[in-house]
RNA sequence: AGGCGCGUAGCUCAGUGGGAGAGCGCUACCUUGACGCGGUAGAGGUCAGGGGUUCAAUACCCCUCGCGCCUACCA
């Protein structure tokens, strides 16, 4: 084995390994429980970022854990057609080529997607694959394969047949660059500073004129009307009345509805139906006319008169200048607003009148809003149920069609002749009423309407299959919160309305991955870190690793490579771990049929292992990520490597007379083979490597090797409390020798100075002896003068001085320690002569205290008999 | 505007109603027969500020300041 770990040598071989005997794959046949997770499906153009890498790493360590703690562990993997996103995709490539989608038309252009999607869709999969993912391939699906396609039209004609799906002319977000309707989640917005136009309107039938106030003056030329606050002292009287809408040169009616704050602007507000959506309300209520004046290509269109053509926000310089050629303008004002733009390609969005189709939400939310309510969807952390509950209560109607082509087409017919509409899960014909030709629906539903089905169009929906009623209701969702909304809250209103059910019973939400300064990672910002470079020079377990570590709950993920470091580190700590241990068992030979071990550090470091085994369990089982990857490094590191490895090595080395060698080695065997199996869900491949190479696996694959059984009943307190005098003397040492700054090459004398425990540390002598590095000890029962000095509870410890200058050293030492001990014996002592706390404080507490305080004390007066001695000599 | 979250060691972050933690960085020493991607020891904190509840607050409540995010139809 090498020195060093060299992850690329034996990451490759072991996915295919697992493919090959079918270890990914669930069986709905099986007898045993079921666990499942649905994959939040990555867009099809998507390439691995580290937000997916962050999800997939802790959706996989769930799923290969629940798999080795003997569940039948489904994790169904999928990419998502993105709409919006691949067309667009599709689209520029096309422009290499000079050609538009419209010169290929329809059925050409979707032809075209999905050619590009059986060519370079799949990129994707096999990133996740690198990533280790054990997703079961054999199930693998996508929105718009034929399965999911017949649950979307399920769903689609049952929704509108219950009155939920409706088709109407409302105000929706428009992309001109996309070219389609967006609903108000693809919408993100951004404070920008606009400006606050002041515009004379000219009065009708008398001299003056009302000044309005807006932030868009080009849809100027679409209003149809001007509106007061009826009970405005200012302008109420000109209710009823007209002004002269300016440029248009038309009479437009003042008209007085309450919506119009009087404090805010000049309290006078136009009115544009067509391309605001409270106006387009108070257009309702006054029945006013309805003009659009912006085209669905951001340009000003006929009726806007000579500005035709011309791009929005050009118009809106141009209309100022005439304005202020024709003495209109009032003064403009800076202003702080919001723009909406379109989240997928940043242009700002037009708010504007269209004919769209919409999913009428209340009564689909109030089911989902209870079931998290009574937590038959568990939301952790339980923070975003509240985020998740503000959203639904509010909840507005879903546009749900887009005028793009790929996409699921919306099934429903018109006729040609007499304009009936069919809503239909087959394709009609002809038209039933007057046999005339039919045409479908162009536009196709948003994406996110077929995401909302995939826990269940996933397993076979609307058929009644196995996979159903084997994994229905998934167990775990697990998500970014950036997809809340969008996904999570409509897959459980689907899923209880198509189900009957929720889709999971858990939703775990993690953070976002950010880099080291906290900002959000983005190809603009330029400080994106790539996951695949991170494996190429890391390696995917230590990367893995290094994610786990860091996705605590609620919290953002800062990623920097020098963390990426440390996780290496660790991996190859581990891989240098495997070179003892395994170097450590050759030499000692078959250890299988040893007795049981007596040996105190082994004792030990079974029941330590028994306790982090239960911890890292729980930890998983609680989505507490960080928690478990931290127990293993700590008790690895720290416990296994820097104690067990030391505390054995001359026990198998045969320099210990008398102690049994086949029974220790038989235990670093159990341990090491433990510490592989608890790491495997963290880290797959050298667990894999690592696994394969022992003499006593117990499987074909460390994947389906039984998880190591925690069992807090099974630990050795005793053993414990043991080996914590031994650590406790063996640091006490490391410590004077560090203070006194003996190397660490040298070897000292100490005089050891105990009574209950004097039986125990001279029985464990020797390795006391190795590991602090010491030449002669002996036990004593006066203090001697001249030396240094080291405390555990009882146990003094004496290390001998020979120069004078290390008596200073030493008694500022002391003194540091004392004025540190006099602090805390003061605090302590105050506390335990107050009255209150002797009679309201638990006695347990009290008990723990009092033995903290007398612990101190003696440890002082100690201390205080060294210093007193050291001074003896130096004659003060 | 409303809501949520966060301010703990130089940096990045865990954590808990009763003796302040980790990783990285830093200092000193060390080719100890797995590992210098290593070992041993060490320095470093009024737990943002103020008030309250409590025998006891870094932790619970209120306020202030600073930062981040989400939601919103005030033109």
């Amino acid at each position: 084995m090498d020195k060093v770990y060299d992850p690329h040598t034996v990451e490759r071989k072991w996915y295919s390994f697992w493919n090959e005997k079918n270890l990914f794959r669930a069986d709905s046949q099986s007898g045993n429980p079921p666990f499942c997770i649905v994959i939040p499906p990555p867009n099809v153009t998507g390439v691995l970022h580290m937000g997916h890498a962050l999800n997939n790493t802790l959706q996989d360590i769930s799923t290969r854990f629940k798999r080795m703690a003997g569940f039948n562990a489904l994790w169904l993997p999928g990419t998502d057609h993105a709409g919006i996103a691949t067309q667009n995709v599709v689209e520029r490539e096309l422009q290499k080529e000079a050609l538009t989608p419209e010169m290929l038309g329809r059925d050409g252009f979707t032809e075209r997607v999905w050619e590009w999607k059986e060519r370079s869709g799949g990129l994707i999969i096999e990133q996740l694959k690198r990533l280790g993912c054990s997703c079961d391939w054999s199930r693998e699906r996508f929105t718009m394969d034929k399965g999911l396609s017949r649950a979307v039209r399920e769903v689609f004609v049952k929704l509108y047949e219950e009155g939920l799906i409706y088709r109407g002319d409302y105000i929706i977000n428009w992309c001109p660059r996309c070219k389609t309707a967006l609903s108000d989640l693809e919408v993100e917005h951004e404070d920008t500073k606009g400006h606050l136009y002041h515009i004379r309107y000219p009065l009708a039938d008398e001299q003056g004129y009302l000044i309005v106030a807006t932030t868009r003056p080009e849809t100027l030329l679409g209003d149809t009307a001007v509106a007061v606050n009826p009970g405005d002292e200012r302008y109420g009287r000109f209710v009823g009345k007209h002004v002269i809408l300016p440029i248009v040169d038309k009479k437009i009616p003042v008209i007085g509805d309450s919506y119009v704050d009087t404090s805010f602007g000049t309290g006078v507000l136009k009115v544009t139906p067509a391309h605001d959506l409270n106006d387009f309300e108070i257009g309702k209520r006054h029945k006013l006319d309805v003009v659009k004046v912006i085209d669905d290509d951001g340009r000003m269109n006929e009726r806007a008169l000579h500005y035709e053509g011309m791009d929005r926000f050009e118009c809106r310089t141009k209309i100022i200048e005439e304005l202020q050629a024709k003495g209109l303008f009032e003064r403009i004002e800076d202003y702080p607003m919001g723009v909406g733009r379109c989240y997928r390609c940043k242009t700002v969005v037009e708010p504007s009148l269209s004919l769209q189709w919409f999913v009428s939400m209340k009564r689909l939310a109030e089911p989902a809003i209870e079931a998290v309510r009574e937590h038959r969807v568990r939301i952790v952390p339980e923070m975003w149920e509240k985020v998740y509950f503000e959203w639904m209560e509010n909840i507005k109607d879903w546009c749900i069609s887009r005028q793009i082509w790929w996409g699921h087409r919306i099934p429903v017919w018109y006729c040609d002749h007499c304009g009936k509409m069919y809503v239909s899960r087959e394709e009609p014909k002809t038209c039933q009423e007057c046999g005339g030709s039919l045409r479908q629906e162009t536009d196709v539903l948003d994406t996110w309407f077929s995401s909302g089905l995939w826990p269940f169009s996933t397993l076979g929906w609307p058929d009644k299959t196995d996979d159903l009623d084997a994994f229905y209701p998934t167990s775990v969702l697990i998500t970014g919160f950036d997809i809340l909304f969008f996904w999570v809250a409509r897959m459980i209103m689907m899923g209880l309305h198509f189900m009957n059910d929720v889709p999971f019973r858990d939703v775990y939400i993690h953070a976002l991955v950010r880099d080291a300064e906290g900002k959000k990672m983005s190809k603009s910002k330029g400080n994106v870190i790539d996951p695949l470079l991170v494996m190429d020079q890391y390696g995917t377990d230590a990367f893995r690793f290094t994610l786990a570590m860091l996705a605590a709950q609620g919290r953002d993920v800062l990623l920097s490579e020098e963390r990426i470091e440390g996780g290496r580190n660790f991996v190859n700590k581990i891989w240098n771990a495997s070179r003892l241990t395994f170097a450590l068992l050759e030499n000692i030979g078959p250890v299988e049929g040893a007795e049981q071990s007596s040996f105190l550090p082994d004792k030990w470091i079974r029941s330590r292992c028994r306790k982090v085994a239960r911890e890292v369990a729980d930890a998983i089982d609680t989505y507490r990520y960080s928690d478990a990857a931290h127990q293993l490094y700590n008790f690895i590191w720290h416990e296994f490597c820097d104690w067990y490895l030391e505390l054995i090595k001359p026990v198998l080395y045969g320099k210990v007379s008398g102690a049994d060698r086949a029974a220790t080695g038989r235990v670093l065997q159990e341990t090491f083979r433990d510490i592989v199996t608890l790491l495997h869900p963290f880290m797959p491949f050298v667990t894999e490597e690592l696994y394969q190479r022992m003499s006593d696996k117990k499987s074909a694959s460390v994947m389906i090797a039984p998880f190591p059984e925690g069992n807090d009943s099974e630990a050795d307190e005793r053993s414990e409390g043991e080996m914590d005098v031994i650590f406790g003397v063996i640091d006490a040492i490391r410590n004077i020798r560090g203070e006194m700054a003996v190397a660490p090459n040298q070897r000292v004398d100490v005089l050891i100075r105990a009574e209950r425990e004097r039986a125990l540390i001279e029985e464990y002598a020797y390795f006391i002896k190795e590991l602090a590095k010491i030449e002669k000890m002996a036990f004593t029962e006066t203090k001697p003068e001249r030396s240094a000095i080291g405390i555990y509870k009882d146990v003094e410890i004496f290390v001998p001085i020979t120069d004078t200058e290390v008596i200073h050293r030493e008694l500022a030492r002391i003194e540091k320690e004392l004025t540190k001990i006099q602090g805390e014996v003061t605090r302590i002592g105050k506390k335990l002569q107050n009255r209150d706390f002797r009679e309201k404080a638990p006695e347990e507490v009290i008990r723990k205290e009092e033995a903290a305080h007398g612990e101190l004390l003696s440890r002082q007066e100690k201390l205080i008999g060294n210093r007193t001695r050291l001074e003896g000599i130096l004659g003060r």
